[in-house]
DNA sequence: GTTTTATCTGAACATATGTTCAGATAGCAT
DNA sequence: ATGCTATCTGAACATATGTTCAGATAAAAC
């Protein structure tokens, strides 16, 4: 039955994805262990198990919370009409999504082989789903002559893999704000598919 | 004492190298133990200590020889005049000399959260010291005015993230040949850094 | 106040881990 | 043939692992 007052387990649940994702980030999936985890949490090994069956559901619940957090909150934005604007909007976006949660993206990025075979194939369904966003843009902007790129799935995969670099040295408080780099980064990303 | 002649354990060491290089990027340091390392060497697990003092060794003699050859081939290029062409050229080798060793690339971007921080150190300072090769190329090119980048630093880490890419998707056989990609990746490279 | 229910503890289980080392093995020089 | 040396085996050690579960705990429902 469910909750219907608040109560200290209220919070556990999401505290224990919070420290599973911040540790996995930190060490990897596999050098981190359950009872690091409940310790982080502040509780028994055991604990963890009244909320996920076990240690692999755990990562797979966050990989797939993410891209899906993903994929919703690129949905909520409304398209603008012209290829150019529709690009810029999709650098944009990406940039200010992955930058606020770094570690969800890391972990995403990095333990795609730590997962099952089955949960590797869901995961990377919506992968490509978000990659296709891209593409699609790509595309009809290469049909009315907005954009030229040599080919538009490797342009895809080939910028959405620089913006996501931003990860890799982009830290909170450095010299320059999510606007900056967003605009640093849309200069190149617009230059490298002009015609 | 060196060996001098020709011996089974002669290609010890190196198999262990290449076996620990392949399932470190396979399934990940942490995830991968020594017995499964010497067993797929055709060893037991005991062997593997003639040539590593510890597991942690092994990795960093891996990551360290990688950036070493990575700066090693590329000193070994002589470097054009103008900075385009430099541009070109650290675009062709960058792509041509991941593309070859996908793993290694793997490991040694994967596992730097599984160095201890005296190895990490090392390791940073070669990849620092590559990366500053591609900066000094846009610096160049900024000054008299082949390029216009908002930022070196950034275009530097944004355009190494964009062709290491590469190896999330290319595989040996596919449709295209390492030339076709490098030209495709130069004519992206190229129009995103132009004035 | 009593029952019910969700949650947590603490110990246990079977297995896996990195590493060590005495002794076996086999190629080398003499 | 004999001694030497590098290498490998096989067992052992101490510790860590994911997971389970009977029983404690405490809040909610009645």
């Amino acid at each position: 039955m469910a909750r219907t007052t608040g109560s200290h387990s209220d919070i556990t649940g999401p505290r224990i994805r919070d420290v599973a994702m911040r540790l996995f980030a930190q060490h990897g999936y596999a050098a981190v262990s359950m009872r690091q985890i409940a310790s982080d949490v502040g509780v028994q090994a055991g604990a963890l198990y009244n909320y996920t069956p076990d240690k692999q559901s755990l990562l797979f619940g966050l990989m797939q919370g993410h891209m899906e957090d993903l994929l919703a909150a690129r949905a909520a934005r409304d398209v603008p009409e012209d290829s150019l604007a529709q690009l810029e909007d999709f650098t944009r976006f990406h940039i200010a999504f992955h930058m606020e949660r770094a570690d969800a993206v890391f972990v995403s990025y990095m333990e795609l082989r730590s997962l099952s075979d089955e949960n590797f194939a869901t995961i990377e369904t919506l992968r490509r789903r978000y990659e296709d966003e891209l593409e699609q843009i790509l595309r009809q902007g290469v049909c009315t002559g907005v954009f030229s790129v040599p080919d538009t799935k490797i342009a895809t995969l080939a910028l959405i893999a620089m913006l996501t670099g931003v990860n890799t040295w982009y830290r909170t408080g450095g010299r320059l704000s999510v606007e900056e780099v967003e605009t640093i980064y849309w200069d190149m990303v617009r230059k490298a598919v002009a015609p």
